[in-house]
DNA sequence: TTGTAGGCGTTATCAA
DNA sequence: TTGATAACGCCTACAA
């Protein structure tokens, strides 16, 4: 990698100079320019991030904090961010939290030893001071915040949908199966739809579970058939549990839809692929994180921001777990 | 964010002490390294890594690159590396290529600009010169390159295994299908279970494919049974078109396993919870992200690395997709 | 219009 | 055992 000298020293000009022109910034006279630029090519030169950023005290850096990139659910919205921040110059520092605070905690803190600008969150902590004592901006992202820059998807609204559209369909023996209670969106898909089912007169039960993860999902399904036997229409926590939901139906010799319906959440985009296709609430997740790079991005280089709160609609994706409804 | 100047003076000493102390270098007496670690305590510093980075010529940062994160192979590679990375205080920053050499290149740029001090790389272009040319440490994950350090599974031994597991459970009239030729890992696959279908003189046919992506499996699997509707055995490119096969199948009221058996490729999570759940070649991805950073990290640190390329063996695992084999 | 020089936060060399 | 100080590569007053 060529330095700024080098290219001073090969266009017989200052170093001020070449910073003048690769930084567009004050006088220089055009045929100078030219000079500069030419070495420039002919050393292939790009600026050194690091002597920038250090100079600076900010750099094209910015965090990404996820819990799980393994959840199927979070690449989209690392694509998303990513992709957006990318068209602009910035770069990414991933990091996959757990929900451990202390992983947390250990991220945000070498994020802030390389001078990342700004951080994107995926945190159960939103008001952890790791977060509040930051002079950097921070966008919390798939949670709801609301004194704090934040993108998210209408998760009651989606959980009302759910159960909407299962009533609708004509399930009367509903069950929600209620995602970690430490898990603002799971709380607010929950209650949603509790929320509906009951505006609606309709009975429901509730299976309790306190992780969104594979390896139990499967044990959940177990437990919700051996509770509810007869359950008719099942809303889930999220995509991954419907899986593991229509697999024990299946094995139990239910009819899906026919004898129960399934609804997701999410809709990865495998759970098109399923067989039979998975009815779902749809979250825009690519989008979701373009919107939280658009917001960061504008957190850091902007004096004021007036959208620091984006929600974003879902929607009830109709495939094959649930009836047709009659019209 | 404190520095190591604000540190000195608040313990009374020097930078250069201050440095020791944190560094563990050199000679520094017993009390005044007390003092220094109060004062380090007291402000809470944490060295910049920026200013580090610049002295040194080198971060403590690792670039990845990857095709697509979205694509669900990805993402426990991804976590791997990080895992693995993380414990050895090393970050990574994330980069998604889409195979376009034009993206690739312009990562790399950034990623040497920010001082990485090796990078991760899944390409299909392990021989271009913005790989050859340069001058950190490169591992390649889930690319067989010989010459070059290397992590990947043996695709060929997994083609072979997908055919032998299809003949011995009776299906006679086998399907292939080829993944994207400029895929060398889809290319092992396709060439080992031809190699072995040929070799048990079992006679087959092949669907050439030209990319992994979610949207065109669908396009693809009806092509399949439009080509070969009386196929019995589908070895498919990857977990995702096995999906789609599935789904096709069972569209065109084929039972599975009995009329049609199916393998997939990868073992990805969700395809445990398939149903019927996949039948498929195993590689163990978050092991070889795990591997990957390990090689990584001993090219940085060490002057002579024995093992530089490691292959890791891949696994029938036998679910729903594939007819129990009479003993 | 251009160049000089100081400083960003660290580390390492060299004297003291 | 400790402290000045140069240097890493860049940017920006300020001077010329």
């Amino acid at each position: 990698m060529a330095t700024i000298k080098q290219v001073a020293q090969a266009a017989g000009v200052s170093v001020a100079t070449v910073s003048r022109v690769i930084n567009e910034s004050g006088y220089v006279h055009e045929d100078t320019r030219r000079r500069v630029e030419d070495a420039v090519r002919e050393l292939n030169y790009t600026p050194n991030e690091v002597a920038r950023s250090l100079y600076k005290r900010k750099s094209k850096l910015i965090g990404l904090l996820l819990p799980d990139i393994t959840n199927p659910y979070f690449p989209q919205l690392a694509r998303g961010v990513e992709d957006r921040l990318q068209e602009q110059d910035y770069r990414v520092i991933l990091g996959n939290s757990d929900e451990s605070r202390e992983k947390e905690t250990e991220y945000i803190q070498t994020f802030l030893q390389n001078n990342v600008v700004g951080v994107i969150s995926s945190t159960h902590a939103p008001d952890h001071e790791m977060y509040t004592g930051l002079k950097i901006p921070v966008v919390f992202l798939d949670r709801t915040v609301n004194d704090s820059p934040s993108v998210y998807a209408d998760g009651r609204e989606g959980g009302r949908q759910a159960a909407r559209e299962l009533v609708q369909r004509g399930s009367a023996r509903i069950v929600i199966i209620q995602g970690p209670a430490a898990v603002r969106t799971a709380m607010d898909r929950y209650e949603g739809a509790a929320e509906q089912l009951e505006k609606l007169g309709a009975s429901y039960q509730v299976l309790k579970t306190d992780s969104f993860s594979f390896t139990e999902a499967e044990a959940w399904a177990q437990e919700l058939f051996r509770q509810y036997p007869d359950s008719d229409g099942i809303i889930a926590s999220n995509d991954i549990v419907a899986f593991a939901v229509l697999q024990e139906a299946v094995r139990l010799g239910k009819k899906v839809p026919q004898d129960v319906q399934i609804i997701g959440f999410d809709d990865i985009p495998l759970s098109r692929l399923l067989t039979p296709s998975l009815s779902t609430i749809h979250q825009p997740a690519y989008e979701m994180g373009r919107a939280a790079a658009d917001l960061i991005i504008a957190l850091i280089e902007e004096a004021y921001v007036e959208r620091r709160n984006i929600q974003f609609a879902v929607s009830f994706i109709e495939r094959q777990t649930t009836r047709k409804v009659e019209l």
